[in-house]
DNA sequence: TATAAACTTGACCATTTTAGTCGGGTATGT
DNA sequence: ACATACCCGACTAAAATGGTCAAGTTTATA
């Protein structure tokens, strides 16, 4: 179970861009550099996050992008579902009668897993953007 | 952030396991017909299983495998450490004080994954094998 | 108005991981 | 003896990951 980088890094970039986004908007090329991510990958990342309307993007010299809610209104689940990173316990689809490896039921650890994901998730759905900045805070003293 | 079948299958082979070897020794071959789980990758998984000393081998004609210990002691946590299926939200070196990506410290999500790591690893530490058998007497009737 | 900064889009790619397979063993109950 | 079942190591096809690259378009500002 890992979590992959374009999660971490989608995290990363909204913390940062949260931070210096009230001055004026954040340029992918300084996320790039502050938190040593390839400019190019960012790119991708805030393509969705721009689809699903966590940021807007100001285009044109002196542009780059600005949050498009409240930090306390983006919750990790949000962030994690605009770029695909998604929990997945289980191979067997969710809504099929048949479990796992063509089976005609659920198999002995279906509801393991899906608890598991339940788990995992809550984490998510409890985590904003805001818990991250304050708790950043704390750290940096 | 997804679980492996190896995981997945090391955790129904146990349970599968668990049920019959009160009998006789329960051979790879049943596990693997009652499951649907490919018998030669079972024996890669039992093998790191009998390292960890979770089951006991019986060689030999009516062999097979046992658990080594009660159910009850056996965690989700033990079956994953033994076939790696290991927790991994960061990618920096925990020990180190150096960041993700080259950087001279922890990055500002540092923190965050590693409460999710945590959150996660909590949950293997709670379940062992008897809590999925009871769980599934449940659900059979 | 020329220029450069910065977003936009889509294709491409190397490496790593996953989920196995395969081919040989060795031990042992009947 | 022989079939059953564990044991062990090498190999591999396919998918996922973590990017790179090329070729745009938009817009502030000098
Ligand atoms: S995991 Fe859903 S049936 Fe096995
Ligand atoms: S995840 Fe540990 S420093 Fe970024």
């Amino acid at each position: 179970m890992k979590l992959t980088s374009k999660g971490r890094y989608a995290v990363m970039a909204l913390v940062d861009l949260a931070r210096f986004d009230n001055i004026n908007p954040v340029s992918l090329r300084d996320i790039s550099l502050r938190q040593g991510i390839s400019l190019d990958y960012l790119e991708q990342i805030f393509s969705k996050l721009k689809k699903n309307e966590i940021v807007k993007s100001i285009r044109g010299t002196q542009g780059g992008y600005v949050l498009n809610k409240n930090p306390n209104e983006i919750k990790l689940t949000n962030i994690f579902h605009a770029v695909d990173e998604k929990v997945k316990t289980v191979q067997c689809k969710k809504e099929s009668k048949k479990g796992c490896n063509g089976k005609a039921t659920k198999c002995v650890t279906h509801n393991l897993w899906d608890e598991l994901e339940v788990h995992i998730n809550t984490f998510f759905e409890n985590k904003s953007l805001k818990d991250l900045l304050n708790n950043n805070q704390e750290t940096r003293v």
